[in-house]
DNA sequence: AACGCATAAGTAAGAC
DNA sequence: GTCTTACTTATGCGTT
């Protein structure tokens, strides 16, 4: 009985568990929304936004992370006889 | 020079715009954090979050469905000539 | 060594793995064209573009419903503790 | 009369129409599915999927595009007064 | 620790 | 030409 899921319950108690997650799911739609005006705002100012959040993104990672990644794509891009950077295979 | 991309402008507002999208993504996670929270209380108190989710998503569904069905009939009436909103065909 | 990645391999390997996901997607865009023309046809003989859409739409959603609704018995019946397929419960 | 939306039409017609954009989005999705296959395999062969995506992506896209895609950035993380290479401010 | 699922981001097409 | 909406892709989360 022990590891049943529980069937039986107060409803008033799942109700509540349900409008609390409705409840914040509505504000994290709100914030969303508040995001998007900020970046339409950007470009009405001239930014591009495909580049603001490639910035953002950027910001976000770890460093070091970013560096493994990247070495890591060199070594694949390589791999396929590809040129990492301008003077590449001949 | 109108359809070029910004590249030249004030570093402040850049970081400003920068800033206020990263407190607001903040802000976001940590909301995302609490709903977690919740559906962790309730799995503690025995809920099925799989089912939880489900009905969730359901009553969100019915939500929508009704403004969907609208939409819809808006479609078929704008199809068929019809005036959609008040200040239609003159 | 056995939770590192990859880096040391054959190269062929890669780029084979490669080809085919670009012959792949080479396919799948093909395909969507054909769509586009699909519709493009259709308006062509006088139908209404986002009327058709919202049928086909609609058509897709009537067959996800049965789906949706047989794995919402299934996750009732496994919340049950009920056996959702043959070799179930002991 | 002439640029009324058809009304009246061969039932057989549309549901041609129909079809055939099922039958193509069946085959879209099945391609689609075939993608996934193939890099789950891939990484059943110890390669990274992340990585893929990547490479594959840069692939596609134009090196010149890429380029200024990357100066862009820097020129925004430079606003930023983010250092761009390691080397970086003062 | 890996897998698949679910949400979120990014991109591209279509409507106004 | 802008703006929204739909689709595709990508990342992160929970589960096994």
């Amino acid at each position: 009985m022990a590891d049943q899921v529980k069937t039986s319950f107060a409803h008033g108690q799942l109700l509540t568990i349900v409008e609390r997650i409705e409840r914040l799911e509505e504000e994290k739609k709100t914030i969303a929304g508040d995001i998007k005006e900020v970046y339409a705002e950007a470009k009405g100012n001239g930014f591009d936004i495909k580049i603001l959040r490639k910035v953002i993104s950027l910001r976000k990672k770890d460093a070091n992370e970013r560096q493994e990644e990247e070495s890591m794509i060199d070594v694949y891009l390589a791999a396929l006889g590809m040129a990492v950077t301008a003077e590449a295979a001949e």
